[in-house]
DNA sequence: ATTGAGATTGACT
DNA sequence: GTCAATCTCAATA
């Protein structure tokens, strides 16, 4: 992928990142995976987002960068999850991976996640569940897309229809909690909630 | 210095 | 359906 396409609004990136390939290197395996569900956080005026009002901290800093960086965050002292920071710097707007479909290495994602459901698509329907199953924490937060060879997006051709319903979790929001900013593929087993 | 809550999850009743 | 786990950081004092 290139810059441009990172520099998108938050809204058309998360339904352009469906279906992308999700590309992580770790401990010499190469792990790919497609991105199936995703949750857009426009801006400043958005307030289920971090950087609400322009809010500037240690943690949001950097979804002021440029499109193409990674935004990683702990939540709830034990989870981490991966952002797809996008548009332009200064203006914090992110995508939230929600959910990916792992394509190999499924034994190690597994051993990863340590739980004990067999069920396939509990290991990656969630965005704590994909950080833990792909080894993606906050050492990750702020690299650039384009330029490293960890963590990454690829092309990739799909064809399939886009579901658009609220985004999860963020009641605090007001009327920006009913917003149709989430979005995943439709008939796809790996998604966090019907 | 202390407190509170969070873009979640898994285990449990 | 309920609820605790666990920790960073912002808000308050």
């Amino acid at each position: 992928m290139n810059r441009y396409f990172f520099k998108q609004d938050a809204v058309t990136l998360a339904k352009d990142l469906l279906g992308k390939m999700l590309v992580r290197k770790v401990e010499g395996r190469i792990i790919n995976s497609l991105i199936t569900e995703t949750e857009a956080y426009v801006g400043p005026e958005d307030k289920g987002s971090h950087a609400y009002n322009n809010k500037r901290t240690k943690r949001t800093e950097t979804m002021f960068k440029e499109g193409g960086h990674a935004y990683i965050y702990l939540i709830y002292g034990m989870y981490n999850c991966l952002n797809i920071v996008c548009s332009e710097k200064d203006k914090p707007e992110a995508v939230l991976i929600r959910a990916v479909e792992p394509l190999n290495e499924i034994e190690y994602i597994r051993m990863n996640r340590k739980i004990k459901s067999n069920k396939v698509e509990d290991l990656t329907n969630g965005p704590g569940k994909l950080c833990q199953a792909l080894d993606i924490d906050t050492s990750l937060d702020g690299i650039d897309l384009l330029n490293n060879s960890v963590l990454y997006i690829q092309d990739n051709l799909s064809n399939h229809e886009i579901v658009a319903s609220k985004r999860i979790n963020i009641d605090y929001a007001g009327e920006y909690a009913n917003k149709l900013w989430r979005f995943y593929i439709k008939g796809n087993k790996f998604i966090s909630k019907k």
